[in-house]
DNA sequence: ATATTTTTAGTAGGTTCTCTAATAATTGGC
DNA sequence: GCCAATTATTAGAGAACCTACTAAAAATAT
């Protein structure tokens, strides 16, 4: 039944959050300053301050001496202590396996990343994962029982809820796999699992150039493609999890989209490779590339716009291998898409690299955190 | 700063909240049921119920002498008062304008149907809505003052922030319209615009197939094709409003989709007419009628395919005028569905008819007025 | 050095709302 | 007519909020 005031403690727990988030917010607030920005009386902030020092959530922190100080009785000032927990967000790729430690604010205390075979198998990748889990905790001095959430990020089709892998066409005998229960005894905190894609566009939301928009379109373009979608600021899995899988389609040929960049020069070397030989000869302005990236990029328009169509984002990010690339993609991208679309949508390369995938497990174990923390 | 509570009648507004949910989603119910449902002390409810009575929102039934009675001191019955309040939910199309009015309850009282003719200027199409509003209060016996909100369903792209019409292709100069201006001063609530295939896709979460899911996506079939998207049981518009307008994207050709049904006897009369010559032929047993249909559906799913690979949904509604054919294009979209995406997808046919429209836009009412009521 | 001004800290009192617990009322069955 | 069951009603205690007041600490002016 949503939410019932059955008891008047539910008034201390709204305002304590409250104040938690105004503290989480910001970097130090004063108590005056905690009242205006919550319009919580502040006889209840005073008490409601004194409850998160003895649960270990805000501290008194006292004014440096370099500050300038106001005329009149000193403030006392307090701050949210990220350090009171962190969470790990795990990136296990095909060729490598990257962990990052973040503390409450978010902030990356430790990045730890170790390369793996893209044969591996699940065993071997698994326990490549652990180890890197367990070096960047040693790293950043902190014990499983510090960490209050492990986000993972796999390819392949997901189920959040059994933590389980579904279906997964790049890592051999990945599918099927229960990554919750695999990772199970690493951290203290639930492990939480999500697909590579929608957690780059997390990322992308939290601290690339998504930041402003709350319906994103998020294409990872590299050996295949599919695209994360952020509905209101949220991700949407979807029935089967599997919403954004658009590359899918064979009725667009995506899948061999990526092979005209082999037709140039020698056809060797990952995906990303070939593409950024073919990138670099367009910026030196050869003609024959300059053909191969238009129509590619035709390729690529044909399936994103069908996805900008159905949802009708704020932005469409383009991300993964080929983000690299910038304007050279983008800006044809766009034009594309304004052919194709009833309105111009806006088209962002990503900043974050290779890094976003696991940055965005960071933000999905924080999610989990900050939903205790903040909730009710 | 989302809910502090800063005043301990937050409680009691939440409480109420919660009774008057609990009273709204039943039909009578006692202080002990409804202690049970909200699990608030019986106290609190007695007391909200005091204040809801005196607010004209709940009201204390007598026990029909009819029922049976159990034993013990006879339990004061209470119920919602859905008269309190109205909406009109309101279909502008083409063909026809068509009002429903409907209590807080969501019961439709009255029904008032204008037909219009598909080149009738705005203003005579603006005059013929307000003439079928005007009669269906009368006929209600309610005066404007007693309609809470009026929901207002239209072709083509909509900004519902500011009531306007921002795109329409089907009624002659209606683009640009201030439909909420328009329509101002009908009622007592606010003009609530919205687009009416997103607005069936509202009817069918509330009273059709879709009752059960929350992530549907719901095909509007006719002249032109399009989809209304509900995203956890809420409508997604997109930036621009124009999610689901998948009909542009001419690579599909659906534009030329429906012309299939016209190859078949004689070129004449609208497009579901057409169509159902051909799906009665199909019933007949005709093979080049199912010839037909069977193109037709291949066509479908590659526009559908494209849009359930990017959002997974749940369900798929077929509505509109080719609802009717049922299982004849149900069946076959299933398997095409199937073939082209990852998982398959449940497809149902809508059952609501040609009212479903101006049922959602009953639908949109209701939800600005429950917001009021059952919120905060 | 002292007083003034400014700003914040800390305290007290009253109100609202909640819950639990005990008592009173009303009905059907024996 | 009594008993059991169920609900209505009343009373009292606890938690949390707000406003208003007094005390304290620092910078600044005299």
């Amino acid at each position: 039944m949503t939410l019932t005031g059955q008891d008047p403690a539910l008034l201390r727990r709204l305002n304590a959050a409250a104040v938690l988030r105004a503290l989480h917010g910001s970097d130090a607030l004063t108590l005056t300053q905690l009242v205006n920005a919550t319009s919580i009386s502040r006889a209840t902030v005073e008490d409601v301050i004194a409850g998160l020092q003895s649960e270990g959530h805000a501290e008194e922190v006292r004014p440096r001496a370099e500050d300038p100080r106001p005329v009149g009785r000193p403030a006392k000032r307090y701050r949210f202590r990220a350090e009171a927990g962190h969470v790990v967000g795990l990136d296990i790729g095909p060729n490598k396996v990257l962990a990052l430690t973040a503390d409450l604010k978010g902030r990356i205390v430790d990045t730890r990343r170790s390369a793996v075979s893209p044969e591996a198998t699940p065993d071997d990748r698994l326990a490549a994962a652990r180890a890197v889990v367990r070096r960047t905790l040693r790293a950043a001095g902190l014990e499983p029982a510090d960490v209050r959430a492990l986000g993972v990020a796999t390819t392949g089709v997901v189920d959040p809820a059994a933590g389980k892998v579904v279906v997964s066409d790049r890592l051999p005998g990945w599918a099927g796999l229960d990554l919750a229960g695999a990772l199970g005894g690493l951290c203290a905190g639930p492990v939480l699992v999500g697909n590579d894609t929608n957690l780059a566009a997390l990322a992308e939301h939290w601290r690339g150039v998504a930041t402003t928009a709350d319906d994103v379109l998020c294409i990872l373009a590299g050996r295949s493609i599919a695209a994360g979608l952020l509905i209101g600021g949220k991700l949407h899995l979807g029935r089967n999890g599997a919403a954004g899988e658009i590359g899918v389609m064979s009725a667009f040929g995506w899948y061999t989209a990526l092979d005209r960049f082999y037709s140039y020069g020698a056809d060797e070397g990952s995906a990303a490779e070939a593409a950024e030989r073919v990138f670099e000869a367009v910026r030196r302005g050869d003609h024959e590339a300059s053909a191969i990236v238009r129509a590619f990029v035709r390729d690529l328009a044909r399936g994103v716009g069908a996805a900008v169509l159905t949802m009708d984002p704020e932005l469409v990010v383009l991300g993964g291998g080929m983000s690299g690339a910038g304007d050279l993609l983008v800006e044809p991208l766009r034009e594309e898409l304004a052919e194709l679309c009833l309105f111009p949508v806006r088209v962002e390369a990503s900043t974050l690299g290779s890094e976003s995938v696991a940055l965005g497990a960071v933000r999905l174990a924080l999610d989990h955190v900050e939903r205790s923390l903040f909730d009710v």
